[in-house]
DNA sequence: GAAAATCTATCTATAGATAGATAAAATATT
DNA sequence: AATATTTTATCTATCTATAGATAGATTTTC
């Protein structure tokens, strides 16, 4: 089921939950949580949604879509490849300050209450950012702006486990700008 | 309530909870679960941790406690700073292989459920071990294995987020090999 | 026999889920 | 165009299962 075949409420049901797991995980809220933020009652959240799989899926599927399409984005509004991966790190950093998790982060750690289904999204989300990952690294080494490196796919990997990783403890540290330094490590790395 | 204060049953105890914890999340579990595994009944459980906060505090308390006691092992094992970091990679790559996460990189998403007691034991166990890996990388510098710094606080923050990310990521992407990849491009980047 | 540890039994609250009534909107029939 | 039918959306009420927690009896240990 792609996003848009939901109609307004599927939305601001979804809205909600991705809210709430990006903040308190999956397991941490309930479908009342949803109707106390939304004023709908939870029997007609299960009537879009009859389980709460369904929901994970949902809400996933939407995530990763709006995800990359932003990736996309960034590939037309930027040009070399060291400012791609800039702007894809301000949004790991906007994640952070906002005391959230990314989506998929956090529903990694709440994997084994996931449908297959939804294994195979996360799967899917992070197997296609480290593909985009490489991709803009391949055009900064191009740009002359990147230092060579050993294993594209190991490079892509780690900048975003440290991305992930960031976005986890900053939820601890509660230091603004830590999720920037990280960042800015990270991407200093791969520099020449 | 440091650990040594424990009997064997709380130890028990503890030891279940750890793992639930790490595999499946501190939300996703039970007293019934940790009854299941030990044959021990839930009252009995309640007896020794009252709380389920109670236990989240003993739980964190004891596995930073072993943390700590295992980086002054390595301390005294391994004479050079880059083998050192090496050391420590290698407990979390063994996390990753027998796919679980850290335990304080998964309370880290369970967080709003903890007392506040656990989420101070969260910085410190973030922030102690921050400050070893600056140690080690000062270490490695003066050993001439490792390469000036800018930033030493930085750079050991973002060696931690990445090692985060890692077992996060390696959950998902079952690749074994995973772990060890990201392990040693952070090292890498550290390297002359 | 006192203290520590475990058990049985039970409570209250909440979770996810479903049945069935009802209202509102869209579609078909005359 | 007016009416009837169907579909979509929401509600009330309720179920079953499980959560964390507690009281109090019983057993084990010292």
């Amino acid at each position: 089921m792609a996003s848009h075949d939901l109609n307004d409420t599927a939305h601001r049901i979804l809205d909600v939950a991705e809210g709430l797991t990006q903040t308190q995980g999956f397991n941490a809220f309930s479908y009342k949580d949803i109707q106390a933020e939304l004023g709908i009652k939870t029997s007609s959240i299960h009537y879009y949604f009859p389980t709460k799989s369904d929901l994970a899926t949902a809400m996933v599927d939407r995530y990763i879509e709006r995800f990359l399409e932003a990736l996309e984005e960034i590939d037309q509004k930027h040009k070399t490849g060291l400012a791609k991966l800039q702007a894809m790190g301000r949004i790991f950093v906007g994640v952070a300050a906002a005391q959230k998790l990314c989506l998929c982060g956090m529903l990694t750690s709440d994997v084994l209450s996931l449908p297959q289904d939804g294994l195979n999204e996360l799967r899917r989300f992070y197997k296609e950012t480290e593909r985009w990952i490489m991709k803009a690294i391949t055009q900064g080494i191009n740009d002359g702006e990147l230092k060579d490196s050993t294993s594209l796919e190991d490079t892509a990997a780690h900048l975003l486990a440290a991305l992930e990783g960031g976005m986890l403890v900053a939820r601890v540290r509660k230091d603004s700008g830590y999720m920037q330094a990280v960042l800015d490590q990270a991407l200093d790395f791969l520099g020449k």
